[in-house]
DNA sequence: TCCATTTCATTGGGTTGCCAACGATTGGAT
DNA sequence: ATCCAATCGTTGGCAACCCAATGAAATGGA
């Protein structure tokens, strides 16, 4: 057996630290998604997607706010779900800072099929924990989250 | 109370997924780690004088699977611990590949010093959990990461 | 009415992490 | 002895993420 097939032996000091834990943890999280999605960006197109589904209609800083995504970043990612023709960015005339993001049908049908392979990434993330371990997992997570980034949430 | 006091709303899909909670709660640790140790690039440093404490003087190549950092990112970073003196960088006479990177004793004592900092920090992110809670998490989050990267548990 | 503050979308930069090369060097197989 | 494959440190590129600044537009108070 080679050495190249063992995994990496991460020191003791680093492996019983919750942020180092975190970190590579959610680099897993990235690369389980990465294969089951497909290429990165198609992630980020699933939150946007799922945001604008569960909440309806909404302008871009809300959309940032819903997402977790930086309103920047969310630039040049409407630029291109709105090319592909699975958002409409129209500027709000009560308000004319605002542009209103909506989804369309094309878009709708979109999220179906990503939704799908996500749920699958999140099964296979998991796999190893049963799942009472899992809810328990979620609620320590959300738990923090919420302490920290005053997230509110959504139940 | 003005809506910018209120954290974000994540929207509920999102908010149930493993993946986004991972990310944005590896953020919410990146951060509170900056705020107690100080500009981004000490933690790194400390991840190294950890493994090099913890497992004694080792080639880049071994360093890299101790701290779980790319190797091409060790190269600047040793460059700079070795620029201050931290540790130091000879080549491997039996093996002229290698480089035998060592801790020095200053880099000991920034080590004690990084080591409060980045504990406190650590304690700072779980605080809203209990002792329990806190060893439950550790836990599930080693269980994961065994599973996904073929960990070695150092115990 | 006018002025200061705030929010909006947008842009750009800076940092980090990840991946693919490259030359040098080693070890193994034939 | 001589190729072949693997590993080492190093470099560079690419995508994410975060932060700061900008101009346009709205808001609130004097």
């Amino acid at each position: 057996m080679k050495l190249s097939m063992q995994g990496a032996a991460p020191t003791r000091r680093l492996w019983n630290r919750p942020t180092w834990l975190l970190n590579h943890l959610a680099g897993s999280g990235r690369r389980v998604l990465g294969d089951q999605v497909g290429p990165a960006f198609e992630r980020n197109k699933y939150g946007i997607l799922a945001a604008l589904a569960d909440g309806g209609a909404a302008s871009q800083s809300v959309l940032s706010s819903r997402t977790g995504q930086d309103r920047g970043d969310l630039v040049a990612m409407l630029d291109k779900l709105e090319a592909e023709g699975l958002v409409t960015r129209t500027p709000d005339p009560s308000d004319r800072r605002n542009k209103r993001v909506e989804m369309t049908e094309q878009g709708r049908s979109e999220l179906k099929r990503l939704d799908k392979l996500v749920a699958e990434a999140q099964d296979i993330l998991l796999a190893p924990l049963t799942q009472d371990e899992r809810a328990e997992f979620l609620r320590l997570m959300k738990s923090l989250l919420i302490h920290h980034e005053n997230y509110q949430d959504p139940g």
